[in-house]
DNA sequence: CTTCTTATTGAAAATGGTTTCCATTATCAA
DNA sequence: TTGATAATGGAAACCATTTTCAATAAGAAG
């Protein structure tokens, strides 16, 4: 029965290759667990799960891999001060778009995906008239907010 | 002539005792630095320009410093992705109100104050909201475009 | 002004996330 | 199937940032 060859996956590998790069085993491995959490994943975090399913990925490649989706503008880091970079893929069924509060005090994480109607608007604007004028090309976008939470406000 | 002691400097002194700290010699320094300055510039930068005036602060103390004066809310602690994190004074003539184009290829930074009044409407209602419902007390903000710039949009 | 408590500091060493090296392997166009 | 070369993994190197700790200085009290 011809014709029915792995038609599964959105394929990431038309993304890959329409770059110029490879689609890899690891590097699909990676995909998978990203697309597969709603979290922001460190390197190691995805390292370890990408280590379940195919035990020889080393970490080096998944180093190597985020910065390539980074460039490509399918992952976006993000840095919260815990000192390791966290990753999140752009698009993603798994997590509607959602952007961070963050206490300065203890890193504490709070998402939030309040208010972005009005996000939208003011974004499709600004990203607009930004391309335009400075001839960039957006990709994507990181907004957070920096402050104290409700536990670090009551002390002291 | 008495009653003429330095008045000079927004007083800076205050600020930190009144959050239970002590004005130093090495932190009046680095404000003076950052208050001097409308550029993002890295710890090693600070610490480098701190030194032609007090050469005796150490790289050490720039860094506990910073930190304190993020946790203060007076700084805001950047990550524009070349491996060093970059801070700017929050509230400072020197400087106006802007946010950063960051190439995902290049890294260049564009800074850009368009659309700030648009960004005002926005964030004053995104504050206020986000504020109430977390009980979180914010204090400033980050908003970061990720993409490619005209040199690395033409390339290849 | 002097004293006393303790926050702050500087130098050196340690830390640890991320990058670099390089020999080996795997992808995919021909 | 083959060949050019992109991609990989493990170990070593990097290097920005943090930790340690003895010495110092800020500032409240007297
Ligand atoms: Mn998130
Ligand atoms: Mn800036
Ligand atoms: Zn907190
Ligand atoms: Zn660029």
């Amino acid at each position: 029965m011809p014709g029915r060859r792995r038609m599964m996956s959105p394929g990431w590998g038309g993304k890959f290759r329409g770059c110029g790069y490879r689609m890899t085993v690891p590097r699909q491995a990676i995909m998978d667990v990203l697309s597969g959490t709603d979290k922001h994943l460190s390197a190691e975090d995805i390292y370890m799960k990408v280590h379940k399913m195919s035990p020889d990925v080393g970490l080096t490649t998944v180093y190597r891999t985020l910065e390539l989706l980074t460039q490509m503008g399918l992952v976006v880091k993000f840095d919260f001060g815990d000192g390791r970079a966290r990753y999140e893929l752009t698009e993603g069924p798994k997590s509607e778009h959602h952007h961070h509060l963050i206490c300065a005090s203890c890193k504490r994480i709070i998402e939030y995906t309040d208010f972005i109607d009005e996000e939208m608007e003011f974004l499709k604007r600004a990203e607009k008239g930004l391309s335009k004028k400075y001839n960039f090309d957006i990709k994507n976008h990181i907004i957070q907010f920096y402050g104290l939470c409700d536990k670090c406000k009551n002390k002291k």
